[in-house]
RNA sequence: GGGCCCGUAGCUCAGCUGGCAGAGCAGUGGACUUUUAAUCCAUCGGUCCGGGGUUCGAGCCCCCGCGGGCCCA
């Protein structure tokens, strides 16, 4: 009795038993009022066996079984709750001979609901002295090995479920995640930001450099595409007066699966009008250092032998200050492709084919990737991008090749970007009309023209700053996870044909 | 897209120079009223990722494919 399909008869078996017993596999209801584990073990856990015998609290929990230590007449049974275990006491004395009976008929996986005292065994442990059990409900599969847990890294998120029963940092990582959300939203909320939705499916994609997905509306026979950002809505609600919005949504974007990238990732977009990408700065700042104290408590993350400070302000590096520092190249003087292309031959930057950049701003764009992205381990916002990189940001007030924006990199990777928003229609057409270029030179990733979005623009935007923030990649940072797949409860995993291993476990 | 590595029992893994397919846990049967990975006795369990090849003989060597990981682009 030992393949799969063995132990699945078996405990199929166990279930009729039980059945026959007359024990409902699947209950509706469960007895009330019932203690939340990690309530119980917080305000009880300190507590003598004397002073728990002189509170005398009674209590009924509920959880998963994910420890059966059964002598014969008597068990142990840890029960998890929320992430918590917390143990029963179960006795064929304190039962009586049938309940005891139907209980042995329990096991690891199954549901089930304890009430009594709490007290302390001998041994030391917080325990539900159970008075009264019952049945919750039937697992009709083994939970994973209960030393090792679940270490396939592809059965952990194929089956993230097992995962969280069997990993803690698992779950840590998705609770961080969820509370470094929900501070953000307070953070705007609080500043008076509106949150708003703005559409997936868009009829023309844009707002960033990237492959979108298609897809097709059946009733109206139209193609969309799947967002890849919600700048261009965005604005346009800034145009009509909603002077502070943000959204925290996914983005979907056709492209490979790495330690920071997947195809669909939640982004937040933040837009607030009379302001700049000086005032988003701040803003960043404030928001992640708030993100970092309030969601996990932290001013400082330990990454590998270094430790990210977090505390703003953070410094503030012009984009071809770091490119020259690091490789030599000075963007500023080689301002044509050809130029730029021997240039980076000269200096023999590491991992750049110079050739197969189609454009100015994508041979820059390759070179600071390459050459200093990874060693922007501290917090640092780089600024003053190329025009030709920045398609919806506006021109620097200082020179006309410049745009006002910033990106944050923190631990070697871009975590957000954020502009002086564009708000000059007839630049705006100018700089899509490049981009129709840039496409024409082979630039997959090019923005197409938005002539509604130029219609909207032409009523006029008031001056605006915008951010965009990369919530899977901060939480990343704050975690201290390795891999974007750590902190995505559902990363995105080729599929399996059906019937092979893994597909079904 | 390229390089390297991995895929063996439900889970975690071992498997030598090519020579009978292994362990622990889980499971099953039994003992057991203070365990914490309970313990003790007994026992069951294999499409060695898939396909092809070399060989008297392949988990092991070769080729192709699938899936995954790490590094690079």
């Amino acid at each position: 009795m030992a393949t799969e399909a063995e132990i699945l008869e078996a405990r199929r078996h166990r279930a009729e038993q039980l059945r026959d017993a007359g024990v409902e596999l699947f209950p509706a209801r469960v007895p009330r009022p019932l203690a939340r584990i990690p309530e119980v073990i917080a305000e009880h856990g300190e507590k003598t066996a004397d002073q728990l015998a002189g509170d005398d609290t009674q209590v009924c929990i509920a959880g998963r079984i994910v420890g059966l230590r059964s002598f014969g007449k008597m068990a142990f049974v840890s029960l998890m709750g929320e992430g918590e275990v917390l143990q029963a006491w179960v006795k064929r004395d304190a039962l009586g001979e049938d309940a005891y009976a139907s209980f042995k008929l329990y096991e690891t996986g199954d549901f089930m609901w304890a009430r009594g005292p709490l007290i302390r065994t001998k041994k030391g442990e917080l325990s539900v002295d159970a008075a009264e059990i019952g049945f919750l409900a039937k697992s009709y599969r083994p939970l994973p090995e209960k030393w090792h847990g679940l270490t396939d890294v592809e059965a952990r998120y194929r089956q993230r479920y097992l995962d969280l029963i069997a990993n803690p940092d698992t779950r840590r990582i998705a609770v961080a995640r969820s509370r470094i959300l929900s501070s953000m939203r307070s953070f705007l909320d609080a500043r008076g930001f509106l949150e708003v939705e703005t559409p997936v499916l868009q009829p023309i994609y844009g707002g960033a450099n990237a492959k979108p997905f298609v897809t097709m509306h059946s009733t109206y026979g139209e193609q969309l595409y799947l967002r890849i950002s919600f700048e261009l809505y965005l604005k346009r609600l800034i145009i009509g007066g909603l002077d502070r919005v943000y959204e925290v949504g996914r983005d979907f974007r056709n492209e490979g699966v790495s330690r920071k990238h997947n195809p669909e990732f939640t982004m937040l977009e933040v837009y607030q009008s009379y302001a700049d990408y000086r005032d988003m700065m701040a803003l960043t700042e404030e928001l992640v250092a708030n993100a970092a104290r309030h969601a996990l408590g932290i001013t400082r993350v330990e990454r590998g032998d270094e430790t990210l400070e977090l505390e703003p302000p953070w410094p503030r590096r012009a984009m071809s200050d770091l490119i020259r520092e690091a490789c030599g190249v000075d963007i500023e003087r080689a301002t044509t492709l050809e130029s730029l292309r021997a240039a980076v031959c000269e200096h023999r930057v590491a991992g750049v084919d110079p050739e197969k950049a189609p454009t100015w701003g994508r041979l820059v764009d390759d070179v600071f990737s390459q050459a200093v992205e990874p060693s922007l381990v501290q917090p640092t916002f780089v600024i003053d991008y190329p025009v030709e990189l920045s398609t919806l940001a506006k021109r620097s007030s200082e020179s006309d090749a410049l745009v006002e924006r910033f990106e944050l990199f923190i631990g070697g990777i871009e975590i957000a970007n954020a502009f002086t928003e564009l708000n000059d229609p007839d630049d705006q057409r100018a700089r899509f009309m490049e981009q129709i270029e840039a496409s024409r030179a082979g630039d997959e990733d090019a923005q197409p023209l938005d002539e509604d979005f130029l219609l909207a623009l032409e009523h006029g935007m008031p001056p605006t700053g915008g951010m965009g923030l990369g919530v899977g990649r901060l939480a990343m940072m704050l975690t201290g996870a390795s891999h974007l797949r750590e902190v995505k409860l559902f990363p995105h995993m080729r599929r399996l044909e059906p019937g092979k291993a893994g597909d079904e476990d």
